[in-house]
DNA sequence: GCGACTCATAATCGCTAGGTCAGGGGTTCA
DNA sequence: TGAACCCCTGACCTAGCGATTATGAGTCGC
């Protein structure tokens, strides 16, 4: 089963990025960060989960590639990583026409 | 159902969406539908995996309504939803700047 | 109606995902 | 150096996912 290597590597950064997005509070986290960014206590302090919990969220969309983490003295600063986000959308959505008409 | 009302509706949709794209088969057979449509048969026949395992997937992409189904004789034939593939990338990705410049 | 064919569903299993608490590493400041 | 603060990581538990086999439900031709 693991000689299905068929599946280009886009699909697999693809499968990554959507597994980031499939969950509610990943989204809002982006959401979120398309104000401005955020320090992680500044961002737990939004929802009703565990420091450690948003640390794992954010942690996932790091891996996705979809926010920069910098740190700044004790505080470590989320930002969303705008050019990757977009760049995901055209890479998959730009595979279907219909998606095409829509994008630039 | 309706107890965590903080997240809007349409988050709901969008992780139910995301969920159904953060697959790797599952991509694959919706860039299959792409092309045209297919019958279930044909779709188990392209991949090397069990009947029962695509219909499954095709039960999860049904749901997400990315995909169309319909009954022809013995046969049930799947389609591509375009029309809401399209409108769930301008759902989400509409909100942010970065992809606002990308969308038409 | 019967048998063959096509697809969906049920039951099950192993693995991953998301949540918690506990603890540790980095940074600041006195 | 030491205390306080911020954040990450490890260990653990539960729930959900993806895969399988076995079976059931529609449909067609005879």
């Amino acid at each position: 089963m693991e000689g299905l290597n068929s599946q280009p590597a886009n699909n697999r950064r693809m499968t990554k990025v959507f597994k980031a997005l499939a969950d509610g509070t990943r989204q809002e986290i982006l959401q979120l960060l398309e104000e401005h960014s955020y320090a992680v206590g500044e961002i737990v302090a939004k929802f009703d989960l565990s420091q450690p919990t948003i640390s794992r969220h954010l942690s996932v969309l790091k891996e996705a590639d979809l926010v920069i983490d910098q740190r700044r003295g004790q505080n470590v600063i989320y930002r969303l990583n705008d050019s990757a986000l977009a760049a995901s959308m055209r890479q998959f959505f730009g595979r279907f026409r219909s998606c095409q008409e829509v994008l630039r």
